[in-house]
DNA sequence: AGATCCACATGATATGGGTCAAATTTCTGA
DNA sequence: TCAGAAATTTGACCCATATCATGTGGATCT
């Protein structure tokens, strides 16, 4: 027996076991109408029966382990993914052959948008720990919006977001600092995880710190001892990646 | 005779005299099918049924003298806008009060759907030398989208490239060294020409110095050293804001 | 349990591009 | 056409962050 029968083996498994574990009892599917994350994610705005529709595009559940990737770089677009557990990463690799990070996607966050302009994925997203996401075809995403326009001003919507949330980015990268970026993400992992009713002070980087500095166009070190100044300076306490953020307020400003 | 008499004067000979340029000789309207960007504007894919449709709802032409506005940040949405002739910047104020230059727009681009997903423009556009706009109801291009498929694909993609654009953006500003950068944009001004048929090596930067380093995340000083060291090494020569590339190999390589 | 590896932390040093200052060129308005 | 303002260029110096080096603790494999 192959190692990598034994992957799939172990895959498989893994597979059956994240679906029971969110099954609806009396069909075995899983529904966006029962998902926790249907208030945040692409149900919202939609009506009950709507959702219905929207529910019978979807294949739910694709569970993931870490470091498993959900789609590479250059492979054909064909879906949208909603975060459903766990979180995930995305990264490009950059004309100079360097990974670029390009977001960080927690639950209810909606990412693969960026395959759609040439109908291949320009980058590549995998799995920052043991995840599950929903799969969302986009041939029948565009018909539904047809059907439903609230959908379709609601994918306009998202993509919009996510103009804006990369140019914030750029703004942050091209004019702040090391401390002013390091405490930008910790606020936007906090308020995301305020928004999923989970605590606002106390969580789980789920990235590497080569990941953060990756992502904030710094190195480890960088975000290394930007951690242990704030630390030091009593505005969180970091553990591994356990974060406590002890001066909400004074980080708050150093992200602005 | 006030100055601002002699202005709106000016300005209305102007509209005149730009719409006369391009006005359709029976019936003073000018159409999408005589425009010359309409192989790389919205039309673009487009059947010439489904043009004259999208013809009917484009308000054509606005023109805009240098540094006028055609939005600002916190403006409700309402439109996008294609330019047609003329260059365009867009630009937000950061948190901490400063300008963050995020996109010149050429002719044959759209721009504005920064503003679809808080339904409140999030960045300014303003002309970066006498210009004009076709401008698009959002609302209207949504209810088209629904008749015609193909244009909402279209407008997906449109707004996904946007997406991978500012993420190759953002690889730039955290990866490169400002000859890179610089390089690039030289580059990609150069395609874009390319793309309208325009001279690939002989251009002049509509933008300032002063837009290119906030764009590129440097100072002004910085882009004018990286200019002149360019030109020291004979791979372009600069007066003011014309341009030639003259080794477009070595300036695609610092590009990459 | 020991060996190996990897993520993270921390110190020492180097440097690319920022900052400050000043000169020069170009634009604008009367 | 001229004066003042604005944009650009260039030089000198400095600093935030990169780079390089080394150490430490925790995880994984055998």
């Amino acid at each position: 027996m192959t190692i990598s029968m034994i992957v799939a083996i172990m895959r498989h498994n893994k597979i059956r076991e994240m679906s029971m574990d969110s099954v609806c009892p009396h069909n075995n599917t899983f529904h966006c109408g029962d998902c926790r994350m249907n208030a945040l994610c692409l149900p919202l705005a939609l009506q009950t029966k709507e959702v219905e529709r929207l529910d019978e595009i979807i294949q739910r559940g694709k569970p993931l382990q870490k470091d498993h990737h959900i789609y590479h770089t250059g492979e054909e677009f064909s879906s949208v993914f909603a975060v459903r557990s766990g979180s995930i990463k995305s990264y490009t690799i950059s004309n100079s052959g360097q990974e670029q990070v390009t977001g960080f996607h927690l639950p209810g966050e909606i990412f693969g948008m960026d395959g759609i302009g040439q109908n291949r994925y320009t980058n590549s997203a995998v799995a920052m720990e043991t995840s599950s996401v929903c799969e969302i075809p986009f041939n029948r995403l565009q018909e539904l919006s047809i059907a439903i326009p609230t959908l379709q001003r609601h994918f306009f919507q998202l993509m919009s977001l996510e103009i804006t949330g990369d140019q914030q980015l750029l703004s942050l990268l091209s004019k702040n600092t090391a401390e002013e970026r390091v405490a930008t993400l910790l606020m936007s992992i906090s308020n995301r995880n305020f928004r999923l009713k989970l605590s606002a002070t106390r969580f789980r980087l789920p990235m590497s710190r080569a990941d953060i500095g990756n992502y904030l166009g710094l190195t480890v070190e960088t975000v290394s001892r930007v951690l242990s100044r704030f630390q030091k300076q009593a505005l969180l306490k970091v553990d591994k990646k356990e974060v406590e953020l002890l001066n909400l307020d004074k980080l708050r400003e150093l992200a602005n």
